[in-house]
DNA sequence: ACTATATGATGGTCAGACCATCAGTAAATC
DNA sequence: GATTTACTGATGGTCTGACCATCATATAGT
């Protein structure tokens, strides 16, 4: 007895589905103008209504950008809401502040591995501009939390991985959100952040030299030293 | 001159900020019921479809669950639609097949690192029925898929970490997408697929002695050979 | 040739209507 | 009294038609 899939019931659900063939189909790219929401409800047979409730789910993951007076455009680069979804469905999950610290450090050694290899030198120039940024910040939390923050992210977009880089960003800045009191506590401790910069400089040197192993073990320490800390802050 | 930031212009956005800050807080849980459609547009003031509208992209994001006669849920359950938005994204960009398949690699060696010194008898029986399904499913390439993928996925599972877990899933499921036809051709190979079967069973047998380092390269074997046939197959 | 204005198309928002579905209750039946 | 049936109300799903703010473009005025 093989039963057939139940059709989706939602219009505005099928209006999403023909969108995504055109894309699957590579009928549409980026940059690309949607139909208006008036055409396309003609086209569709449908309400405008549900053209609406399908084009505000598309915003919300980041694929498409609509514009009063001129249109509905398919994002030109990719956005950042590709981790909407999963920081806000972490936030109703329990305990996942050491299961992030966990991936993180996955992703990262992973991200420095591969950035040896492929750095450029402008990057190179990047991570040492980060480096002077955080030393120059004490006193200024949020500028450390920038300064640390492009660091790590400068080494992902050098892997030359977008979907890892995409991954890591997402992975952080949910991290960051349930560490956040932590995190900020952390950066205000002159010591801490001394200890930072030597560390940046350590990655930063490793990298250079184009040493795979030493760049990941600089960084297997930076990180073991950043779970330390935050495990001895939250216990207070 | 310090500017502040411009208010979200749209309702519908606003009306997700105002749920999501509820998440934040910790006031809605897994399984809730939220108000009713037209209990919050007395509520914040707005119509109707601007509630549609924040709903349908949060049903989108699979955090709700809208049902028709019941009303508005908090999905009990995290959705696959973790990956929707990045899937989606990736499909507009090019040659992340690649990439998908470099960072799949990543995660799935950690997964077992992970999972070798906390899975479960039950997990490891569950591993080894999907080993029996593998090598009893020839001729049935859809089949095959599925026992190679929960081969996977519960490993994944296994390492205790949902957010590792979930991510796996994710890129996995958007990497098949890219190189559907290719593993289709692959597992419709007798002799490719009886190796899977051996490959599957070094690393069963590597989990069950609990040896990390064993379980680990015998991953990274695997994913090596697998790497070698997509790359030979779409060469085609 | 340039500027200012008017026009039309577009997305953003709203109000009000009708339907299908479901849960809980009241009525009918045994 | 217990069980079934029918009804009612609440809810989400959909549609229509209206009005506004914004932007690009064409038009008129200088």
């Amino acid at each position: 007895m093989d039963f057939k899939p139940i059709k989706n019931n939602k219009v505005y659900e099928q209006v999403i589905e023909q969108i995504k063939d055109l894309i699957y189909q590579g009928k549409i790219k980026r940059g690309d103008k949607l139909p208006s929401e008036r055409t396309l409800k003609e086209q569709l047979n449908v309400s405008r209504a549900s053209i609406r409730e399908a084009f505000s789910a598309l915003e919300m993951i980041g694929l498409i950008d609509s514009r009063p007076g001129e249109g509905t455009f398919i994002k030109k680069h990719p956005a950042k809401n590709l981790l909407e979804p999963l920081s806000l469905n972490l936030l109703l999950e329990e305990n996942v502040a050491e299961e992030l610290v966990e991936l993180r450090r996955v992703l990262e050694v992973d991200c420095v591995r591969l950035a040896v290899g492929r750095i450029t030198e402008e990057e190179l120039a990047e991570m040492g501009q980060h480096i002077i940024d955080l030393s120059n910040s004490s006193g200024f939390e949020e500028k450390s939390i920038a300064a640390d923050k492009l660091f790590h992210y400068t080494i992902a977009k050098a892997s030359k991985n977008k979907v890892l880089y995409f991954t890591m960003i997402a992975i952080s800045e949910a991290m960051d959100f349930h560490i956040k009191n932590t995190r900020t506590k952390l950066v205000s401790n002159k010591a801490t952040m001394d200890e930072f910069v030597r560390q940046h400089c350590r990655i930063f040197n490793a990298i250079k030299e184009h040493s795979v192993e030493k760049a990941m073990s600089e960084m297997k320490d930076h990180l073991d030293y950043v779970e330390k800390l935050i495990k001895k802050e939250s216990a207070d």
